[in-house]
Parts: structure tokens; C-alpha cells; sequence
DNA sequence: TTATTTACGTACCGATTGGTACAAATAAAG
DNA sequence: CTTTATTTGTACCAATCGGTACGTAAATAA
């Protein structure tokens, strides 16, 4: 029974553990890209059988979806901690970019941005994910401007709506550039100077 | 007989025209996505039979890498011509940066950018075609990059090399972010500021 | 006319897709 | 033990995928 506990239950016990399946499916779509990756190849990969994944999950959409909010809690989380931490904005920016463009979770890219940059592709509860995600993202980048302007550590001469707008676009660059075997640091650091240089 | 009148032929005279079926085939690929669109519902858009096309391009693979080629040739030279354009230096810089995040031929975004970032589903021939241009448009950027430098008129306190990498990502973020729906103007001049400012 | 060459349309191939019907298996509840 | 509830495994479904075999239409060459 790896499943939860939750009710000793009637009717005979699961073999499947949804949480084994959600890690099997995330990596598969995160390392190959969520088309690419079958719902067939899924199931084989996870050792589980097709009508027990549509059981738990109720259709790809469904799948790809908890993958996707499984990546969101396992992950994505890494970088909204940061964000959300009460350090210095400099230090905050470095840190960001450091775990976009070094750390080796992200080595295979970001699953959110393959998602996103195929989302037209993605079911209909997938595609909303991605929005919420996307938002969500953007908030916190808005937080970390806004802070840093109120404190004094960022110089604030750009509106920080666009402000975050760049700052989530530069991440998503760069976690883009790993997904191609390139490495980001170099561009990265480039395109978050504009926020540590002035205006002639 | 849409064909080139190369040959007056012996056999039946062609009645499918391979210039045509590009055409379908580029902006079906362009406008869904590389992956999401298959060669039998290009046969269908472009009402040709598909021994026809196998018979014009060879493989599925044939017709990826020419119908990218066409959009080389068609579409993504206008901005090869702005660059080798001998214009001064930051005209050129706004004249790209228009072209990808304005112009109205670009609101789907950009082929090339498309079928690079899912090269891993590409055919073969294509992938090495992406790979071509790729080379090509970056080179275009460290030539345009060096002049500028040359002339004094771009302060080139960043190495060519770099400098032409990050102008290429910046354009690709750009096109990308257009593919998606957003407006990318004010990201991207945000982005292309660095090389109008100055170090601290 | 006859033979040859070429491209066509149809109809098919095996593989794979997302999704499901159905019965055996296995537990608790009566 | 019987009933009921639940999951499993197998085996299947129609649709679509990339790719092809084959006979026919339509042209020139003889």
C-alpha cells in the first residue's frame, strides 16, 4: 500500500503510488519535453498499467497537470523561497541567477518554460496551470522590486511592473539556453546589469 | 504546370508545385508549432497527395528542413539584410530590435526559433539546418558588433564575442515572447540598453 | 500506333496515440 | 460464506502517425 493512509478501504488494495508516478512523469516530460513524452511510455516507465493512471489521474491532461503542480511544490518553490527571503536585493538577484543559470536541479531546463513555450499543445487544465504559475512568478518578482525600491538598494529608475516583467523574462532566457546545452551565466549577468548600472 | 520549366519532361506533367506546398508547409509549421503539425494535414492544407510530396522531399525530415530553409530564405533574411546594411551602428540596433518585436510578420514569432527550441524532435537534416543558421545569424551579429566597435560607435566595452551571443538571445527572447502573445517592445529595449549606457 | 517515362490517386501497411470494457484479484462489511 | 467495493491486468477500440505498393493518367519518343 504505498499510498496514503488515509482509509483503510474496501475493495483491494493499490499498488500504485501516485507519488512515484508524478516523479517518473515530471522527470520524462522535464528531460524530453512534455509533447515528446507519451502517456503509453509514462505508464511503462512507472511499471503501472494504463486504467490505474487514468484511476488517479483521469486523463493526460490530469497528468500532465499534477506533474506540472508536483514540479511547482518540488521545485519551482526553490526559487520563490528566495525570493521571498529577507535578504538584500543584490544578494537576492545573485542568488536567482545563480540557481537559474549553475545549479545543477536545472541542468535539463525548466519544465515550466517547455510547457509554457508549447502550452498551446497542453490540455485545458495544464494551460491554466501554466497561467497561474506564470502569474504567481511574476508577483514575486514584483515583491522583490518593490521591496528593494522602498529600501534603497535598487536604484528604481525603471517601473517596477516592467521591471519584474524583464526579470521573469531574463530567468525564463536563461533556464531556456540550459534546456539547449548552452550555459547562461555570461548573457544572464549581462542583461541583469541594467539593474546595477545608471542612466548617462 | 506550376513547376520550374526546366525540362520540358516525358512523363505526366507535374501538377503539384513544390514552391506551393513550402509555402503551406512553412507557415503550418510556423503558426501551430513544428511538432503539432503532421505531413498528412500539410498534404491536406495544400491539397496534394502524399506520394507527391514524398516524391518532391524524401521524408517527413526533407520537408521540415526545406520548408525551414524557405523561411531562411523568405523571412529571416530581411534581418541578415539589416545587419550587413551599412548603417550606423545604433540605427541598426533599432532597426532589428523593430523588426522582431513590431513588425506584423513576426506575431506568430519565429520558425526558426520555434524548431530550435524542440530540435530534439527534429529530423536530422533539420537539426543540422538549425544548427547552420544559428551559426549564421550569430555570426551576422559579431560582424555588425565589431564595425560598431571599429567606428566608435558603440563604446565596446564588451567583448564581440559576448556582446553578439546576447544581442542573439535578446532577439530570440523577443520572438519567442511574441509567439506567445506578449508585446516584447519594452523588455527588449530594456535588454538592447546596455549598450547605450555606461559602467558606473 | 506503340513504347516509355513520369506523376498521380487510392488504398493500404505496421506502429503508436489517448482512452476504455471487462473480468480477475483482493480487500472489508454484512 | 456471501456481498460489496475497489484496483488491477489484459486486451481491445477508433484515430492518426510516417511511409509505401500499385495501378492509372498523361505526356513525349520511337
Amino acid at each position: 500500500m504505498p499510498e496514503a493512509p488515509s482509509k483503510p478501504g474496501r475493495g483491494r488494495p493499490p499498488k500504485m503510488s501516485k507519488e512515484d508516478v508524478l516523479d517518473v512523469a515530471m522527470n520524462a516530460y522535464w528531460e524530453d519535453g512534455p509533447t515528446a513524452v507519451s502517456l503509453n511510455s509514462i505508464c511503462q516507465r512507472a511499471v503501472v498499467s494504463k486504467p490505474s493512471v487514468y484511476n488517479a489521474f483521469g486523463s493526460e491532461d490530469g497528468l500532465t497537470c499534477a506533474a506540472l503542480e508536483h514540479y511547482g511544490q518540488f521545485v519551482m518553490v526553490k526559487m520563490l523561497e528566495i525570493l521571498h527571503s529577507k535578504d538584500r536585493f543584490p544578494n537576492i538577484i545573485k542568488r536567482v541567477a545563480h540557481l537559474a543559470a549553475q545549479d545543477a536541479q536545472h541542468q535539463k531546463g525548466c519544465l515550466f518554460v517547455k510547457m509554457r513555450s508549447e502550452k498551446s499543445q497542453m490540455g485545458e487544465k495544464t494551460q491554466t496551470l501554466i497561467a497561474h504559475l506564470e502569474s504567481m512568478s511574476r508577483d514575486a518578482f514584483a515583491t522583490v522590486l518593490a521591496e528593494g525600491k522602498a529600501n534603497g538598494e535598487w536604484a528604481g529608475n525603471i517601473p517596477v511592473e516592467l521591471a519584474a516583467h524583464y526579470l521573469h523574462a531574463q530567468i525564463g532566457l536563461a533556464l531556456d539556453q540550459r534546456a539547449r546545452g548552452e550555459d547562461p551565466t555570461e548573457v544572464l549577468a549581462m542583461a541583469l546589469s541594467v539593474f546595477e548600472f545608471t542612466e548617462t
